[in-house]
DNA sequence: CTAGATTGTTTGTAATGCCAACTACCTGCC
DNA sequence: GGCAGGTAGTTGGCATTACAAACAATCTAG
């Protein structure tokens, strides 16, 4: 086997636990009326508070389709909107508590699901691996 | 830190690369008018002939969204249905010769967008990471 | 103070996805 | 054989996701 049909593999078992995970999450979204978009943006705003634009560029997602994911998530009272006073045009979203509590919950839920799959690694399997994911991590 | 944080930890990670695959799988996908689902359908059907339901359970979808998915990409002339001589109810769904080229190139573009960063994994380490994530993939 | 850039929203369109209702077909049972 | 009930797919209706283009409000340079 060449170097090269080794990468090719990887990335094939790689999608294909891509695909894995993400069925997870959009099951345990779905459970909670939440797309898998809405809890990306949950996670990027868990601990942080962005304008549009930069969600926006967070998610590689278009101004337009923030406005509409932001106005339901805010008319189910789980994210709010606030005007930055130093620049009038800049709206600012963050997460309201009871979209804090959702998040918790979503989290719990993720751990339960994902944690028996995990748990069949040894614990320097598991450090291992948490090693080996680092370069495709997003940058910085 | 507890074996359990490890595990939180080790999810948080794995989530990430989640949403990093996706994101570059969505990116080459958009690049060739093909949705996320649409290039999960193509992998499935890529050595496969399949029946609409078991499609759709492979998927987690519901029949109507295949039915839909199938017209659009029947429409483009990437894939096809054939009826089931031996049950007429059932409809087998393949890929046409068309719908495989394109596969072709998808995957082409998947490897050269995620070849960079696996690259910066040694040979062992790659074969680590392929073992690690056994554990993750799909059943059976 | 005005021209141009930036920020966010609105509007229009297409795709995704669910549910419920429907058609067509098959299978069991009488 | 014939009908009742189950299975396979499609259709129609609805909400969400997503983009692009046009727009309003605000800021910044000159």
């Amino acid at each position: 086997m060449t170097a090269e049909d080794s990468v090719d593999e990887l990335i094939d078992a790689l999608v294909r636990c891509t695909f894995q995970v993400t069925g997870v999450l959009t099951r345990i979204g779905a459970d909670n009326d939440m797309s898998l978009t809405q809890l990306r943006v949950f996670g990027i705003l868990r601990d942080r508070r962005l304008r549009v634009t930069d969600l926006a560029a967070y998610l590689g997602l278009d101004k337009s389709t923030m406005s509409g994911l932001i106005d339901r998530a805010e008319r189910r009272g789980l994210l709010a909107r606030a005007k930055n006073p130093s620049d009038g045009r800049v709206v600012e979203v963050f997460m309201t508590p009871l979209g804090h509590s959702l998040t918790q919950r979503l989290d719990g839920e993720v751990r339960a699901a994902l944690t028996p799959d995990l748990a069949r690694l040894h614990p320097t399997q598991r450090t291992q691996l948490l090693t080996l994911l680092q370069p495709l991590l997003p940058a910085e």
